[in-house]
DNA sequence: ATCGTAATGAGACGATTGTCTCACGTCAAT
DNA sequence: ATTGACGTGAGACAATCGTCTCATTACGAT
């Protein structure tokens, strides 16, 4: 009887593994950070089946569904008429931010993961790597006015707004300097819309 | 008997306390995420009193020295006559990313632990959720031009620096954007000295 | 040198984490 | 309905972490 190997019982499977994710994301949404117990009897599930389809706590939590979608590229920009660099970046980094600090018990054990599976054993592949939302975003908000940077410049300028735009300026606005989200928010604004004018300026000098 | 309540046996308790954190700095500098029993052992004391100096491991690791001095802003700017704050900030991130980039194995278990520390348990007082060693460098470089920058200007700028300066941006560089060292710092001077600028030109404006 | 007391060492203890085994149930083809 | 394969539950197990107790060591004032 041909049976399709890579699916002869896959619903079932597909949907523990999915409740396990949604379990993990409901209880990281209230606050906590869950052990594999606590999943899986919000999952109900017994533990050793969590186990099953997850190596490790982190590998759970790092997979877990972020709370509202995470601000697209497409999302953002749907409707948007606005062509000025620093206001579409500035719009960008708005979105993302509310999405950063909404979930920021989740991102921050993410980080956490990403960095423990750095510093310790070699590569092990099969986790999921981390994942980059800040680029696309970033492109999107440029792409209007992609023309008017020099391609160096444009390197330069997307990269330092990778830095002030993801989980890792958060984390120095909380830990390090302890200041509010929404002065955070301010700080991240003026920045960016400083280095965006900079990279402008700049590329109109080489012109 | 009046004796100094403070200080009873103070010697002795600082002096395994520094052991115990130069032992927790040699481990990190090996490569290592040590437990509290190596630290321990290390600094050959036992995993009980070990624990009497600091809650958890993180606690420890966060607080281990680095490895070459930490650049102090004494240090740095010891001889210097420049004033010109653009310059000045760029000298002391060049300071910073050496530092960073040297350590990086060390910093990135910090990080984690600290990261560990927040997302865990309640919000225990006392102990630092983090070392900031970046803003006293930040303040040094600018300094001389203090006056040249409204308060308020002074204070996002010094915030932003703060986000492009520290271990978090080599975290972005290496493991988001997937870029190597000497990019990273070319990218940072240019954000830098473009933040510097900026806040000088609004300052001046706004006077 | 003696003595009280603070600092330490040794180890037991419970809680938690991830692994493993074995028995049970449940899906699907016959 | 029967059968085989696969997913699951229950629990034992070692390893690790942080807490606690009690005996011992060694500092420092007298």
């Amino acid at each position: 009887m041909a049976k399709p190997i890579e699916s002869r019982r896959a619903n079932q499977r597909r949907r523990t593994r999915k409740d396990l994710l949604a379990a993990a994301g409901r209880l990281l949404k209230a606050g906590k950070t869950p052990g594999m117990d606590e999943v899986a009897a919000e999952a109900m599930v017994s533990r050793a089946t969590a186990y099953r389809y997850f190596p490790r706590v982190e590998a759970l939590l790092v997979e877990a569904p972020l709370d509202g979608a995470v601000p697209g590229a497409e999302e953002v920009f749907k409707d948007e008429t606005e062509t000025d660099p620093e206001v579409r970046v500035d719009m960008a980094e708005a979105a993302l931010h509310e999405m950063v600090y909404r979930n920021e018990a989740q991102l921050r054990v993410m980080l956490a993961a990403s960095l423990e599976r750095t510093s310790k054993g070699p590569a092990e592949d099969g986790i999921p790597v981390r994942q980059n939302r800040r680029a696309g975003l970033i492109d999107a908000a440029l792409a209007p006015a992609r023309k008017r940077f020099t391609p160096a410049t444009y390197e330069r300028l997307a990269a330092a707004l990778a830095v002030l735009f993801g989980t890792e300026s958060m984390i120095v606005f909380s830990d390090v300097l302890g200041v509010d989200p929404k002065t955070a928010r301010k700080v991240k604004s003026w920045a960016t819309r400083a280095l965006v004018r900079a990279a402008l300026e700049e590329s109109k000098a080489r012109r």
